[in-house]
DNA sequence: AATCGGCCCAACCGCCATGGC
DNA sequence: TGCCATGGCGGTTGGGCCGAT
């Protein structure tokens, strides 16, 4: 017999979340903190799975996540770190702060692990992750190959993290005045996003911020206040997104009571607030000072250098 | 202008690890 | 000690977007 299934498959929404359902899941987590997953679904509406929430927060709603544009460095990063870990995109993912293993995992697949193909057919053979090399040597040759190639990786990872500069160290809270969604940091960057563009003042109603309106919804502060600008100037009460919504789900959105006279105001403010913890980034800088120190112990341990590596891109 | 195909990425699925009972 | 619930992770998919034809 095999394990039932994480959640009832029947009135369990799936696809794309929408405005209404992130701001939900996200007041909900700035109350109660990130765990419990399995009681969100119940504890907020949203019909979703309670994996669903978790993914989302942590792939696209945490704080702090920065969206496309790799820069070299971090491409570099990736390369070595796969090369040194193989696809543990978590593992990778943390010593990419700012990014999400969903998001290195993507553009593994989509970017570099072709970029690494071109290289590697161009026979530029050290080029190769670890796990694409041939594996016919003996034991003895591929621990050394092994070796060798832990010991390339750490002196350009080394190499790479010294003009690594901001990426690992989170941006200025204050400098975007964002909150709850630094999914805003990552958005405001990019110029063509829906919320950067949008930067005018004036009210934007959801159905202005779903994505049927103006391409993919992203979720930044900006957006949150408008939204937010939007329910309290329609609606007369708490923060009790109504009419202007046009939920596909018809539950979540017009269900949600925030309780304890939770405002929409307090929801963001208190949204910010949850932003400035620091718990949320600081798991991932001590494996980074960690791993530094493991780099300049490799320094001291490897007398004899090893050639640097030689970048396929 | 319409169609097609590739690219990109958010989200889902299934498996595994872990902790509580 | 075994079972179960839950969280976490990696692989995969589906659909929208965009450039080429």
């Amino acid at each position: 017999m095999g394990r039932p299934p994480c959640c009832d498959k029947d009135g369990v929404k799936k696809g794309p979340w929408t405005p209404e359902e992130d701001l939900v899941l996200v007041s909900y987590i700035q109350e109660h903190g990130p765990g419990n997953w399995r009681a969100v679904p119940t504890r907020t509406g949203l019909m979703r799975c309670s994996k669903s929430c978790r993914l989302r927060w942590t792939n696209y709603l945490r704080p702090g996540i920065k969206r496309g544009n790799f820069s070299d460095q971090e491409e570099k990063l990736i390369v070595h770190l796969q090369a040194l870990l193989g696809n543990r995109w978590a593992a990778i993912a943390s010593y990419l702060p700012e990014r999400t293993d969903n998001d290195i995992k993507n553009y593994w697949n989509t970017h570099l692990k072709r970029k690494l193909q071109a290289a590697a057919a161009g026979g530029d053979a050290a080029a190769k992750p670890v796990a694409q090399r041939p594996s016919s040597s003996s034991k003895g040759q591929w621990e050394r190959r092994l070796q060798t190639d832990i010991n390339m990786a750490r002196r350009a990872l080394r190499e790479a993290l010294t003009s690594l500069d901001g990426i690992n160290t989170p941006p200025p809270k204050d400098a975007a005045a964002d909150g709850v969604a630094a999914a805003a940091a990552g958005a405001s960057a990019d110029s063509d996003s829906p919320a950067a563009s949008s930067s005018s003042g004036g009210s934007l109603s959801l159905s202005q911020c779903s994505p049927s309106a103006s391409g993919p919804y992203v979720l930044t502060t900006a957006n949150i206040s408008r939204m937010l600008d939007g329910w309290t100037s329609k609606a007369s009460g708490p923060a009790t997104p109504g009419g202007a919504a046009d939920s596909p789900s018809g539950s979540s959105a017009s269900d949600v009571s925030y309780g304890g006279g939770l405002t929409a105001t307090r929801v963001l403010r208190a949204a910010f607030d949850y932003e400035r913890k620091p718990a949320v980034l600081a798991p991932a800088q001590t494996p980074l000072s960690e791993f530094e120190t493991w780099l300049l112990d490799d320094d001291n341990n490897n007398a004899h250098g090893v050639p640097a590596m030689v970048y396929p891109f």
